[in-house]
RNA sequence: GGCCCCUUGGUCAAGCGGUUAAGACGCGACCCUCUCAAGGUCGAAUCAUGGGUUCGAUUCCCGUAGGGGUCACCA
């Protein structure tokens, strides 16, 4: 007993010495961020926690889909908090990046971190490396309870015993009889600290692997792992904390009750919850997402940053995928029944839904990109032609800018452009995916752009080498005969009269199954007659509706492109 | 290697002891059709494997295999 006393009162002596000037107390703590009482019960607090070590990745935004999922429905608060505790790794202009992809994709936190240095909420700071005061206070607090000791160990000692255990096959790490600083008397801590060695603090873990704990995953149930007994790095030789110690204090003291991140989370959940035992926390829900899964020959990966470009959120919004189409389809590889409840529910979006934790996944998928295209037509199907416009000019403002200006030039025009086929149409056309593609689909209907590619490019010779009777004296010989007989005033269905007219009088077949059924008695059949004018007009052998497109480019412009094939042919 | 997670068609997946094993993307055929896209109809295609438990296993238990993760003063 007198033993004990003892000890404790070096313990305090021994946290004084490390942390002199530290003079707030956990309970000091506690009252400057107190319970989020404004909230309704049950209201869940999520965020994500991403590192400024790279570009923001795919992975990070699937996570935030369901942190904000979950904080709204649930009325309670999305925050984001960064996590730069590694300024080595630290990369320029990454908080940035990921912010604009958050923004891109509609998850804007509500609190934390919202922009470079601009944060809001009164749990802040939100960005760890300004948050070094809360974790002294906290591993003061640790030292003085007897949990948390200095180690004199170098990272060559370090890397010594770590060999010689891999070399003995014994399990590798620091703990038990080979943490060799946590077997030290504490007056040699004391006096080794007193004389200025350099040191980081390490957790004293009263854990055993022999042990075994459970503990709740919400996505994927029970899970039972060996206790932890390693005494892991609290803070590191540059007074910061390693990610195990500010989670848990962070955490905490944010009061987050859901924490969402990957799986590769999983097998340090022990080590979390000691640490919040030691600290007399309450340990928060944990939801460990499944990794997402490149096809890598015949083998599946987990998405790699060096080499997969879909990997980083910026190759979506570069390429111009459109936010809500990558919305849904993450939600739909979010599991959650989303793709039933979707189909019951067109009209709605994913934010509609009611997610469920018990419904995620818990195996990797595949990131399915036909799919991801597919689901993006259908988001680009809903825009009028004034809404695909207003997106197409938001992109190409910062991504291509020659076809901004190109649009600019006559919005008017083309919105009508992005109009065929769209507004009023009682199929609407679902050929776009992503607003990188718009320019090649609609390059015909500017001047300049399509007069470039035709010096380069021009297919009209193609179609002889396709069906052999069209020669060039045929296809001469329907576009004049054609361009003399065009009259711009006509309805589609006279216009479509007036085609088949001078076809079947150039040896064309007008009825499709009639050619079909003896091809050998035509030069060709209508279709190829229409192709003909297709790709004079736009260069083009897939076109929407021709006879929209001839009335939107105009007498003047379709008779001269017709004549000037005539010229090349 | 230790520990952990995961395993239904090509892909995402529903299923939660008895089902003709949903649906979506993709693929194929046909229809519609001036091309394409779309749309419509139909079709091919799945419970990794071996043992149990049970009247009955895709479903529960154990083993095996395969895939993934993790074992830092990185997160």
């Amino acid at each position: 007993m007198e033993m004990d006393k003892d000890y404790e009162r070096k313990c305090y002596e021994l946290a004084y010495l490390i942390f002199p000037d530290v003079d707030e107390t956990v309970d000091d703590l506690e009252i400057k961020y107190p319970e989020r009482n404004e909230l309704k019960q049950g209201a869940m607090v999520t965020r994500i926690a991403p590192s400024p070590t790279g570009m923001a990745h795919t992975g990070t935004l699937y996570q935030a889909m369901v942190d904000k999922k979950l904080a709204n429905q649930s009325e309670g608060v999305f925050y984001v908090r960064i996590e730069d505790t590694d300024q080595k790794r630290e990369v320029e202009g990454a908080v940035e990046e990921i912010m604009k992809g958050l923004e891109y994709f509609n998850l804007m936190p509500e609190e934390g971190v919202i922009g470079k240095d601009k944060e809001k909420g009164y749990y802040g700071p939100y960005t760890q490396s300004q948050r070094k005061e809360i974790y002294r206070v906290c591993a003061k607090h640790l030292v003085e309870i007897g949990r948390a000791y200095p180690c004199f160990c170098t990272p060559e000692m370090l890397q010594k015993t770590h060999d010689a255990q891999v070399a003995n096959k014994i399990v590798p790490g620091y703990y038990g009889v080979y943490a060799k600083c946590r077997n030290r008397s504490i007056d040699e801590a004391i006096e080794r600290v007193k004389n200025g060695e350099k040191f980081i603090l390490r957790f004293r873990s009263n854990g055993s692997h022999l042990n075994k704990i459970t503990f709740m995953d919400e996505a994927r149930g029970k899970i039972e792992m060996a206790e932890n007994d390693e005494d892991v790095v609290l803070i590191k030789s540059d007074g910061l904390p390693t990610y195990h110690f500010a989670h848990v204090c962070d955490d905490h003291f944010m009061h987050t009750t859901h924490v969402i991140r990957g799986e590769e989370w999983l097998p340090s959940v022990p080590k979390h919850i000691q640490l919040f035992e030691a600290m007399g926390f309450e340990a928060p829900h944990y939801v460990h997402t499944p990794s997402i899964l490149i096809k890598d020959g015949d083998s599946k990966r987990k998405l790699s940053k060096r080499k997969d470009k879909i990997a980083a959120v910026a190759y979506f919004i570069k390429s111009g995928y459109p936010a809500e189409g990558v919305n849904e389809y993450l939600m739909t590889i979010l599991n959650s029944d989303y793709e039933m409840w979707k189909s019951k529910n067109k009209d709605k979006t994913y934010k509609d839904f009611e997610f469920k934790m018990n419904k995620m996944s818990s195996a990797g998928s595949l990131l399915d990109i036909p799919k991801l295209n597919d689901l993006c037509k259908e988001e680009v199907a809903k825009l009028n032609s004034q809404e695909l416009l207003d997106r197409v000019l938001t992109w190409s403002k910062e991504y291509s800018k020659d076809f901004y200006d190109i649009l600019n030039r006559d919005l008017e025009y083309s919105k009508k452009v992005f109009g065929i086929e769209r507004d009023n149409a009682t199929k609407i056309r679902k050929d776009i995916y992503k607003w990188e593609d718009v320019e090649e689909t609609f390059r015909y209907f500017f001047d300049d752009i399509y007069a470039k590619e035709l010096e380069t490019n021009r297919i009209i010779s193609t179609l002889t080498e396709d069906k052999a009777t069209l020669t060039p004296e045929v296809m001469k010989n329907v576009l004049d005969k054609y361009s003399k007989e065009y009259n711009e005033n006509d309805t589609k269905d006279e216009w479509f009269a007036r085609m088949k007219e001078v076809a079947q009088n150039l040896g064309f077949c007008v009825n499709m199954k009639e050619y079909k059924a003896n091809p050998e008695n035509f030069v060709g059949s209508i279709a190829d007659f229409s192709s003909i004018i297709r790709v004079a007009v736009t260069n083009k052998k897939n076109t929407p509706d021709i006879y929209e497109i001839m009335q939107l480019l105009g007498r003047g412009r379709t008779i001269s492109r017709m004549e000037d094939t005539i010229a090349k042919l």
